[in-house]
Order: C-alpha cells, then structure tokens, then sequence
DNA sequence: TGTCCGATTGGT
DNA sequence: CCAATCGGACAG
C-alpha cells in the first residue's frame, strides 16, 4: 500500500498496476542507454526511493527505484484502489462526488490524488511522510501482465509485458483484460 | 536558442 | 480523435 501524510491529511491506497522499467536496456525507460540527468538521477540511486517526474506540462508520475546505486531500474504505479483519505482525494482531485475507483486510476491521477509533486522526488519510501506498507498478500492467480501503456517509441520493447495489475479491479486504468 | 515530444488525462 | 501545457532532450 501507498500512503502519504500531509498537513491536510492522510491518503492512500492499495497498489494495483504498476509497470516494470528496467534500466539501460530497455528502450522505454528513462534511463535508456545509461542516459542519465537531473531528471531521473534519482533512478540511480539507491532502492526503495521515489522517483517523481512531471510529463505532458501538467502531470507527475511515480516509481519505486528497485535496485541497489548505479543501477537505473524502477517501477510505475499506475494505480491505487482508495483506502483511506477519500474525501481529501476528491478536493485534490477537483471531482467532488467521484466514485472512488476513479480517483487513483493512472499515474497522473493517482498522484494529484495523494498530493505527490516534484517535492516528494527522492523521498525514502521505507520511512516518512510517503512511504510504502506491506498489506494484504495478492495471491499469483488474480495478477494479470500485458505490455506497458503509452510507450509507442520504445521500438524493440514495447510488447514486453511489464504490466501488472490485479485482475477485476475497477480502480486499474487502461485495459483491464 | 529553437524545435520536438512526452511512462497522461478528460472531453468530443 | 484531440487539446492542454511545459520541461527535457537534442540539433545547430
């Protein structure tokens, strides 16, 4: 589970799409090639951090770095089913009666939700006000894979099925099966 | 400096 | 299908 406490309050949610980005290799991650910058520095750190970018002049997106320093690898959360904070979600999210499942469906979404912005870059998700908590296990037989959503550029990648999520989920964006 | 385009979203 | 919106990447 993610969760994030701010002075407004406490957000969060079950993880339950996330994509895989592996590092040098792989055409669709930031680090392709070992290109490195200011922008996903983070991504060469060490695991367990979060990775916050800004896309398309109005988005931010998260991951969790997964590898030790020096090796770029990471994965998106692309969604979250809401646990906790709803009504504060609906304010950040500016859907006043929204359903629950809309509110952290996609990345984007899902961080306007929680309140995560370029300030939350780096953050130690092990401790802290955005961390990660163990939950509930998810039993193998409901997590579903399919290629990673909005990589058309990644040539020789983009059918890799780096995409999981949890099967009958209505909070998962994008194809649900 | 200039141009191109994006790990998206929400509405037509 | 398309616009919104701006910072990163890269060519010159």
């Amino acid at each position: 589970m993610l969760v994030h406490d701010t002075p407004d309050g406490r957000a969060a949610g079950r993880i339950v799409e996330v994509e895989a980005y592996r590092g040098p290799a792989d055409r669709a991650a930031h680090s392709s090639g070992g290109h490195r910058s200011a922008r996903n520095e983070v991504m060469y750190g060490p695991a367990g951090h979060a990775y916050v970018y800004f896309v398309y002049g109005m988005h931010h997106c998260v991951n969790v770095v997964t590898q030790g320093p020096g090796v770029p690898e990471a994965v998106l959360l692309r969604a979250l089913e809401p646990l906790d904070g709803l009504d504060l979600m609906r304010r950040r999210r500016g859907l006043p009666g929204a359903p629950e499942w809309r509110l952290c469906r996609g990345p984007g979404a899902l961080c306007q939700a929680l309140g995560i912005a370029r300030g939350e870059n780096g953050a130690d998700l092990r401790r802290g006000p955005l961390r990660l908590v163990a939950g509930p296990p998810v039993p193998a037989r409901d997590v579903a894979r399919s290629p990673r959503i909005g990589i058309d550029y990644a040539g020789p990648d983009v059918a890799r099925p780096w995409r999981f999520y949890v099967r009958g989920v209505r909070a998962v964006s994008g194809r649900r099966r």
